[in-house]
Parts: structure tokens; sequence; C-alpha cells
DNA sequence: ATTGTAATTGAGACTCATTCTCAATTATAA
DNA sequence: TTATAATTGAGAATGAGTCTCAATTACAAT
């Protein structure tokens, strides 16, 4: 996403464009996973540009209003959140022990969906599935 | 659910039964809906009986692993949990015109979710779907 | 019933993600 | 260039949740 799309949406809500608010679209949008706000910030740094904490929470904000990227998760290590275009659709599920994210997809579910859906007359446009549990480590870790 | 139960259920996991915990537990189990600690914790302080934040929080905790209530959600104001325990689970659609809230269930959807976890070696626990898009009603009105 | 002891409790200190404050800086339109 | 409203950043504040540890308590063994 280039400047010139980043400051016309920031127009759009009456916000400025700054180096700041850019350095940080761009963080963002680097990572192909999941990212916390706090390693964006230390990214920031090291590589010289520079950005405060507060200017982070901030713009992650404005960025997820924007669609550009969304939560994936709050965890009790912080809220994950990863880029959402050019991402294609998954669910996820969350280690309550570690903290750990995966990813999965399953047509079947998709498709079940849609008819629970259509059975209702809801029209559905998007949705979050997230399971909760202990991931394959933390399950051999407790015994 | 009744003392004996509830004793039973920490005996299987060594832990000792006491007045905190009881009070606590019936506290959790009156809520038809949602609730988070802080909430229930000054609830059982209004009502005479006592029982400390730290112990609320520890008990949430052994209720979760026990299944007698789960996680809704993790909030910007804190965990929500509902009660599991004689309650049928379902997940939700939300209506992102109108705010309406309908709830589902199927088999089918469960039964695919335990497969995949299954095969990915992930012991999922509790899970939180939640479709995002228009109500019957509001698709009339969209028209 | 008494006793030994390991589990439990509670007050409050602590952690840490996130938000807030506000003086200094900066983007932008006139 | 100038006026000014938006933005920034350092650090203080907030708040949910966890931890500590001395005092208390459950309960099993006697
Ligand atoms: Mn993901
Ligand atoms: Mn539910
Ligand atoms: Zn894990
Ligand atoms: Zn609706």
């Amino acid at each position: 996403m280039d400047k010139d799309i980043f400051t016309k949406l920031l127009r759009e809500r009456g916000q400025r464009f700054t180096k700041e608010r850019f350095v940080i679209l761009q963080k963002a949008l680097s990572y192909d996973g999941h990212f916390d706000p706090e390693t964006l910030y230390l990214q920031i740094r090291k590589t010289g540009s520079k950005a405060s904490r507060a200017s982070v929470y901030r713009t992650l904000s404005v960025l997820r209003e924007c669609g550009v990227i969304q939560q994936v998760a709050k965890t009790e290590h912080g809220t994950v959140y990863e880029r959402t275009y050019g991402h294609r659709h998954h669910d996820h599920m969350l280690c309550v022990q570690c903290g750990d994210i995966l990813e999965f997809y399953s047509e079947e579910l998709e498709k079940i969906q849609e008819n629970i859906c259509k059975k209702q007359g809801f029209q559905g446009s998007s949705h979050t599935l997230e399971i909760r549990g202990y991931c394959k480590k933390c399950r051999k870790k407790k015994k």
C-alpha cells in the first residue's frame, strides 16, 4: 500500500499523513503472519526509524478501523494482529498456556456455515472462529 | 450444582473444599448470561459473604479447567465468562446493521472442529464462532 | 477429638499491556 | 509565511490479573 492511498485513507477520516504513521503502516504490512504492538515498536526502533509506543498503539487502531489489519486475538500476552489485505481467510486455535496461535482452514466448515446462514435467512459476510485450548507442546508438558 | 459434586470435582484435582470456593461457584452459576470476575467479586462482598479478589481469580480458573464455566471473550474491559454447566453450548450470528444477535447450534460444526483439533494435536476446550452479516429483517430493508 | 501438616486464603505489592497527559512539534490550508 | 488544529513522545497513570507470604484452615492419621 503506497503513500497516496494511505494519505487518502487518512483524509477521509479527517486525519493527517505523518511519517510516524507511514513507518508504522509499512512495518505492519511487512509481516506475513501475526504480530503484536510491542514487537513492531521495537523493530521500528532497531531500524533507526522512530515512532513512540503511544503512536504505535494509536496508529494500529486507525489501521484496524480502516480494515488494513485486524485483531486476531487478545491473549494473556497482549493483542495479536495480522494484515487483512492479501491474506486468505483462515481461522485460529489459541493455546491458553503459551499463547501460541495456530491457523487452519476447512472448506467443510465454511460450507456448513453458509448452509446455517441460508436456513436462518442470514446474510453472512465474515466470521471469526477461535478455538481455545492446549497446543501439542503444552499438552505434553502438562503430563 | 451442589456441595458434594463440587467437593468431588475438587478431590479429583487434589484440592480441598472451602467456603470461599463454594461461594464463588454459586455466584458464578447464578448468572444466566455473561459475567466478569470483578462484578462477581463485588457482588459477593455486597451479599456479606467474603472471598478475596485473588481467590475469585484462582477459583474461576479452577472452574474453567473443570468445564463448569468457560471464557466467552477477552475484551478491553477484561475477561468475560459464562456458565457451561447446565447450559447448552451455542454460537452467534451478529447483525452489523441492527446489532441483533442470533444463536445457533450445529452438531456437524462441532464434530468437524473436533476432527480438526485432533488432526493438529490440539486439545480444544472451548471455542467462539461469531458470524457477522445482515439479519433477515435488515436484508429486506436494504432492498 | 486432637494433632500434624500441606493446602488455602487475603492484603496488598507487583507486572505489564495499554491509555492518558500535555508541552513541544508539525502538517496543512489560507 | 502564518495561523492553528492535529500530532507526537516521554513518562505518568490505569487496570486486569498474578504473586508473595504470614496467618489460617481442611482433613487425614492417630
Ligand atoms: Mn492468522
Ligand atoms: Mn455462546
Ligand atoms: Zn501452548
Ligand atoms: Zn439486523
